[in-house]
DNA sequence: AAAAATTAATTAAACGTTTGTTTAATTCAA
DNA sequence: TTGAATTAAACAAACGTTTAATTAATTTTT
């Protein structure tokens, strides 16, 4: 690994855990194993480390739904489905980056890059309002409040998965129970979510 | 206002605004018009200074829903509607308030803090486990997953209201939309946590 | 292909600020 | 007159960043 790619890792891990002021360079560069000043040589500044480590995290989930959207083998609802696992997947693979984004969202901080945060995090919304609207239109959804309806799929797992202290006591689990390692809770959050939906969209349901 | 009140508000504008490690305490003592000396004489540290802030405002969330569990004139989904309205109500009342509590408990810093703000929540929380349990119990309820069922109520109005500027792209709104002052949209997020709710729970929903 | 020249990478040390906190003096109130 | 409240100044430590020197790698020239 060159050491690029090492600063950004330790910045990722930092970031996620302490937050970007908690976390200070001299940290990165320990956790990294670098010199201090490698992050402004290659880098410029703590904070354009940042705004390089979202960009390019952000980047695997740019637009990913936007086929399936327009897919037309699948009925709306198998398409919600897809949807619901691939973020639930994405929460449980990189836990820290999420909470890295939210915390920044929620911050009256870098006002450009809380508008790049949910300018990215927008064009998947749109997508999945999309597949919502559609399945109204061709009758198979009740007539819901769309952008209410993503935020209680979001909100739920996020709010599952935001922090490990809080899932452990909402869940009544012991020390050794870890939330983001547990296949257990990916698939109870899964069923959950799947479950609420089709009761809450589908128009036939039994 | 007495000083400490003054410096209470002021550490609660810019922790909430900026979070705790991007909070000076020059900046708090300029916000609240005092000699940054007054912070550690009234309170000791700045870490000091933060726990009895959080312990201050919390205790006014602290065990809300205990009676309503007890009252036995109403139906539970009258009382899960009271719980949906109470939540709801305090998110607009003081959104800073919990964009610090959800932020600290993302943070992996000051573990006894997050323990006493987990704690806090966690009581409201098997307060309103126990409304829907007694619910499922007494069949006016679907057999669902409680927990998650809590977190999709609160993860909902969390994900609405963590960012002004998330929001406005969400609904589509423009700059002059204050998410937190708009009276449509709390009555909004309410429409449809209850319908969320009814069809979720209620097994005569028609 | 070897030597020289040039560029890139890396380092320890130092830079000037800002940080949270303390001190010691002073003002205010009881 | 005594104790609390308030202040400006100073404190050491930590901060992000820069510098200047050195090593490593690459390119150019012979």
């Amino acid at each position: 690994m060159d050491k690029q790619t090492l600063i950004l890792s330790a910045a990722m891990k930092l970031f996620g855990q302490k937050g970007f002021e908690g976390t200070s360079v001299r940290d990165i560069a320990s956790v990294a194993e670098v010199n201090p000043a490698m992050i402004s040589y290659y880098f410029g500044s703590k904070e354009k480390l940042f705004e390089k480590l979202v960009e390019h995290k952000a980047s695997y989930l740019k637009g990913v739904f936007e086929e399936l959207v327009n897919n037309t083998s699948l009925s709306q609802m198998e398409k919600l489905t897809i949807v619901i696992d691939r973020y639930i997947e994405r929460m449980f693979q990189s836990p820290q980056f999420n909470h890295l984004l939210h915390r920044e969202l929620s911050l009256e901080r870098r006002p450009q890059l809380k508008n790049a945060i949910s300018d990215i995090l927008l064009r998947n919304f749109v997508s999945v309002r999309k597949i919502i609207q559609d399945g109204v239109e061709k009758g198979e959804f009740k007539k819901v409040d769309a952008e209410l309806t993503i935020a209680s799929v979001l909100g739920t797992i996020n709010h599952m998965l935001s922090s490990e202290v809080m899932c452990r006591k909402m869940l009544q689990k012991g020390k050794d129970f870890n939330p983001f390692q547990s296949k257990k809770l990916k698939e109870r959050i899964g069923e959950h979510l799947k479950q609420l939906m089709r009761s809450h969209l589908l128009i036939n349901n039994k």
